[in-house]
DNA sequence: TAGCTTACTTACTAGTAGGTAAGTAAGTCA
DNA sequence: TGACTTACTTACCTACTAGTAAGTAAGCTA
């Protein structure tokens, strides 16, 4: 097996980034097995040497994108201290997303889901419930310092935030049209200030 | 043939009864020619005689869900005055689809958009842009009666509009929960008045 | 160096996908 | 009454789906 930290990629690291991207693109009924173990020159065996299942591919794929989200939303909390700026650069992340003409992993996985494994619509919950309690702490630093306001529970503001960036990256993606993306996050901005 | 009119339900009818409940919860890529025929008591030869390939199914599923949409916007025309009340009756629209764990048809379409054949795609679009027309019909009233505020083009508002309650929409139905469509309505509302 | 592990390939399976050709029963119409 | 149309069914096709069994070359390990 090849050193974690040298420059070569290991084979299952390839699958996952082509899968991801597919799945971003297509939806993951809208991807084989085959269109993966082709673009990265493997066979559809190899594939499943190093996942079972195409339902533990999706698991894997799911945790990979909640841990990277999670990393950034860390890096966040670190580079940037007021309330608004972090829900700005929280709504960079979904813009970065689809500069890539990607929709975001998660989002296209909540069409899907009553199609989807079992595991993966848990680790999808679990996606949007991370990000819920990330901006439910960002929503109530804001209230506390008077730099952001919202009505009801901080949760739910959190949940509206989300629903918004999810759906005009949806329709944002369709149009091939960024700025449809970066509208809602200025009218939300603009709510929230 | 039966009468148009009479109380007998046509096979093409059905079928797209059934595969337009189908697609709004499972997506086009998630349901079958098989699926569809089995449950309405036909063989898939008899879909294809109605719908020749499945790209046609699903024209025709667009274009009947966009007639019926637009009619509901004629309706809410006929029956309200209030531009606030009329964006209010709109949102009812998508909470009435979501009361049945479905999707918008059209949303989920958006989401495979990639994976859809051209027409479809185009069909998809038409579909958008009539919300869109319309939405921005009423915003203009609204700002010219008073009634309604927004920074920007009434068009770039109609299109936030519509991307928060279909992301609203998306998320909602992943958790089963219609709530959070009704809390990014009221928020909705409350940002436009 | 013998045995084991890793990372594959080749060749296959059963099931499903959309789609079609040919036939048929029932009804319409000149 | 004979020709035609409608609305199907039966039986089939090819392509593709996820998944598997068996084999292999290379490297690591006692």
């Amino acid at each position: 097996m090849k050193a974690v930290d040298d420059a070569v990629i290991s084979t299952a690291e390839r699958a996952l980034d082509v899968a991801e991207r597919l799945v971003q693109v297509r939806g993951f009924n809208g991807v084989s097995y085959a269109d993966v173990a082709t673009e990265i020159g493997v066979t559809k065996a190899a594939l499943h040497y190093h996942f079972a299942s195409k339902a533990e591919l999706g698991e894997a794929l799911i945790g990979r994108y909640t841990a990277r989200f999670a990393a950034a939303l860390d890096d966040i909390d670190h580079r940037v201290t007021d309330a608004p700026e972090k829900i700005s650069a929280y709504a960079t992340i979904y813009l970065d997303v689809l500069r890539q003409q990607r929709m975001c992993l998660c989002g296209m996985l909540a069409a899907e889901y009553q199609t989807l494994p079992v595991p993966m619509q848990h680790a999808v919950v679990r996606f949007f419930d991370l990000n819920e309690t990330w901006l439910e702490g960002v929503l109530v630093q804001g209230r506390r310092e008077g730099t952001l306001r919202h009505c009801g529970s901080a949760r739910n503001a959190a949940q509206v935030v989300i629903s918004t960036l999810e759906g005009a990256m949806l329709v944002a993606r369709m149009h091939d049209d960024p700025a449809r993306l970066e509208a809602a996050t200025g009218q939300l901005l603009a709510e929230l200030t």
